[in-house]
RNA sequence: UCCUCUUUAGCUCAGCUGGUUAGAGCACCUGACUGUUAAUCAGGGGGUCCUUGGUUCAAGUCCAAGAAGGGGAGCCA
């Protein structure tokens, strides 16, 4: 018998040639059966949707259906029928069943019910198997590509910023340190520290916390980069929002002032949500049921304002909210609960925004994503551009309801001067800023970037609540399980 | 790191002011059923009640410490 080639569930379930025969191949999601008629469910991760398999037991036989139970692997062959059932149109009425790896009902974990997600993650090398993840990490694929399309689109460059470093003023953060030293014993100088010149690279080197600085180096040739890859940050951060391994989207851009940054932001932003409406309808479509099938055990008030697909829509055809932040800071003085002392954290000017701050602003006062810009000197990164007050920098924030920060950006510094004072003004060693503080003596421009976290984009686009469940193994502090 | 909540069957959870043999639904096994959609119905097996220590005649239940996990905060993307 020559052998049939595979065909997808996605195209399976496309088609309407009854009567043709037809090879497919999953997992078993569901098996039902009675004493004339089985029914399978198979899923093989290339749509949410399962392939229904009829089984007469007489065919296929008992010793073959007592091996197949939820997780199985099979290979099926048989006609494709038109479906007597209602659930959907088109089915496989089975000829041939081959059982290609059995999943143990006693040890298989996964049910076909409801599962918790805490419970997922403890089971990370399996959960992409269910309906949820599967439709996570489907839309997570459609992101990736989405950003290297859009960008390729406007003749950006996709650059490689090492992923190593032998800088610690990328300023982001505490980092992973990157050694082959013997930690038991390592060699020490005269005066009993650390010597790293016996290192593997000469010197102390980490993960690196940001792309961003061998980012602009490459702006400032090339014109327009992004990179797009994985940032390390060891912080012991235990939120929901935060990852010591995520993915970051950084692009620079030369001859871009803020607004142009600005511009793009928001551009990017609502390409990418679109792109997930246009491409991965049926996965949002059951991640939004789901939602709304969870919010109904939530009081009112914790509720989301509108169901996934409405919220992404919004988004997309709303312009975003752009203020200053001295603009923000009078839109929160003003606000009812400063007025009623409702904030934990009191507002002035200087301060930095709290979280709670973040969200009235968002979700409460002007109800869409907001981009705030010239914050204060003191709270922002030293390679912000100054503004003439002596006071403020050039810097924006791209705020979304629910997630908050999803953005951070600004224009750079290009004048060498302002750039250098403001190095030694903040203590940064400039023998490992002098590469970066060369682009600014040598042919400097105007330009501009920003770093997109890639999870905090997920959570957004799948409408889920915690990072850990929007990236395939979550790194987070006393976890590095898979 | 701080605040707070949780930990009972494979999973999701109930177990009141301490009191005999620890409960349900789902899953699993057996049987019934001509087409099911997380099928249904009947029966069955299945527990170091997170760990350690304490209070008590008696602890799943009260107290203390620890561990793991959730939610919130800080840091940020």
């Amino acid at each position: 018998m020559t052998e049939l080639k595979r065909t997808k569930v996605v195209d399976v379930l496309k088609r309407s040639d009854y009567g043709s025969e037809v090879c497919v191949k999953g997992w078993v999601r569901t098996m039902r059966d009675s004493k004339n008629v089985a029914f399978i469910a198979l899923n093989d991760g290339s749509v949410i949707h399962n392939v229904q398999i009829v089984v007469d037991p007489l065919t296929i036989g008992e010793n073959i259906l007592n091996r197949i139970h939820t997780g199985a692997s099979l290979s099926v062959t048989g006609t494709l029928i038109e479906s007597q059932g209602s659930g959907q149109s088109v089915e496989l009425s089975a000829k041939e069943v081959i059982v290609l790896g059995e999943a143990n009902p006693d040890f298989y974990p996964l049910q076909p019910k409801r599962h918790s997600l805490e419970f997922l993650r403890e089971k990370g090398h399996l959960r992409m198997r269910t309906n949820l993840f599967g439709a996570i990490f489907r839309i997570r694929h459609a992101m990736a590509f989405a950003i290297h399309e859009f960008f390729n689109n406007k003749g950006f460059k996709y650059w490689h910023s090492p992923i190593i470093t032998g800088s610690d003023a990328e300023g982001a953060g505490e980092m992973f340190q990157v050694t082959t030293l013997d930690l038991n014993n390592p060699p020490r100088t005269e005066d009993g520290e650390i010597d790293y010149s016996k290192d593997f690279f000469g010197k102390m080197t980490n993960m690196t916390v940001s792309g961003q600085l061998e980012g602009e180096l490459a702006a400032l040739a090339l014109g327009e980069i992004y990179t797009f890859g994985p940032t390390f940050r060891a912080e012991n951060s235990n939120t929901s929002r935060h990852l010591a391994e995520f993915w970051m989207i950084e692009p620079e851009m030369a001859f871009y002032d803020i607004h142009d940054n600005m511009d793009l932001a928001e551009e990017m932003l609502q390409y990418l949500v679109k792109y997930a409406l246009d491409n991965c309808k049926d996965d949002l479509l059951f991640l939004e049921k789901r939602l709304l099938e969870e919010e109904k055990q939530k009081p009112q008030n914790e509720r989301s304002p509108m169901p996934l697909i409405e919220k992404l829509e919004f988004v997309l055809n709303n312009k975003f909210e752009r203020l200053t932040y001295t603009q923000a800071i009078e839109v929160l003085k003003d606000s009812k609960p400063a007025k009623n002392n409702k904030f934990e954290f009191p507002v002035e000017w200087g301060i930095d925004l709290q979280s709670e701050h973040e969200r009235y602003l968002v979700e409460k006062h002007f109800k869409k994503p907001v981009i705030l810009t010239d914050y204060p000197r003191d709270i922002k990164a030293f390679y912000m551009k100054q503004n003439d007050d002596g006071k403020t920098v050039r810097a924006m924030d791209v705020l979304f309801p629910g997630i908050g920060e999803i953005i951070g950006g600004s224009q750079r510094e290009e004048s060498y001067e302002k750039l250098k004072k403001r190095i030694d003004e903040m203590g940064i060693p400039e023998e490992e800023m002098w590469w970066f503080l060369d682009t600014r003596k040598f042919g400097t421009v105007p330009h501009s970037g920003y770093g997109l976290g890639f999870e905090r984009m997920m959570l957004f686009v799948t409408g889920m609540g915690n990072i850990r469940d929007v990236i395939p193994f979550p790194r987070t502090p006393k976890n590095a399980e898979f």
